[in-house]
DNA sequence: TAGAAAGTGGGAAGAAGTGGGGAGATAACT
DNA sequence: AGTTATCTCCCCACTTCTTCCCACTTTCTA
């Protein structure tokens, strides 16, 4: 379960540090993979697995698997925490998600997110807006 | 079932004492969630899971169930109580709530709530009068 | 009235953020 | 094919911050 917002710093080699309470459950490996909100998704292995395996079993042609295949997993990077706790991102995803020297992460229950800070800024207030609308929406079922 | 209205200061680490006849029933830990009132709401474990799982479960689709978990999960954080039987906010937590030196722990019947004490003064006046037409018109089915 | 529990404050040790340097590997150019 | 340049990864060091622990004062209770 990942909660909170977490600050940090991009150096110049293109390294984030990792919120400590995080690092052992991605003793095993990191996936990074690119998100529709133009942020990148991290996922520990058994996510990544759990969610490929959803993707593979969830009933789609062979046509649309294909272009899903190509789209998530070629876009993807398998990585590792460092020493020092910090993890380093291709150029390919730090453009995608039009990172510069702030950088948030943020725990989304399952995984991580990882965001430039002003896109992070306008994306979490709109969101919060439309999440309590939507739960008080459920909660009067 | 947490009851009760409890006055304490928050001192410059961002400590807040935590009422001792709850203590107990966050020894496995403490969540703590912006609410839309602008205060902070305090959840036990199994009620942020109970919480947690309804929302998984409330047949949403993806984009909408990604807006939801970082409005919720990613502004949450997971702490404890220290030693002292204190508790610790972050940063970004006590600003949002607007939180002063004077802080109100109140109980609401499964979470308990923390304010602002001049924010809770007006808030209680007004939930007040409220309430008792609510009531009212319920009785009258 | 005395003892225990709780609120309050401060200090020290350890962890974490940040930056830099060096070695190894890869790729390109001569 | 050899050499060189570049890039990446790993290790080292420093500074800041957080967290844990200790101590004091006040209040409530027996």
């Amino acid at each position: 379960m990942f909660l909170g917002e977490f600050e940090y710093r991009l150096d110049d080699k293109g390294r984030v540090p990792f919120p400590p309470r995080f690092r052992p459950y991605f003793k095993e490996g990191v996936v990074v993979a690119p998100s529709p909100e133009k942020c990148l998704s991290v996922y520990t292995i058994a996510e990544w697995k759990k969610m490929a395996d959803g993707l593979a079993s969830g009933g789609l042609s062979p046509s649309k698997l294909r272009k899903i295949n190509r789209a998530l997993f070629a876009t993807s990077f398998h990585t590792g925490i460092d020493g020092q706790g910090r993890l380093s991102l291709p150029p390919k995803l730090r453009e995608y998600a039009g990172l510069g020297e702030d950088i948030i992460i943020a725990g989304t229950n399952n995984t991580l997110e990882l965001w430039d800070k002003a896109a992070w800024e306008t994306e979490k207030n709109a969101d919060m807006a439309d999440a309590w609308q939507i739960i008080e929406s459920l909660e009067t079922h």
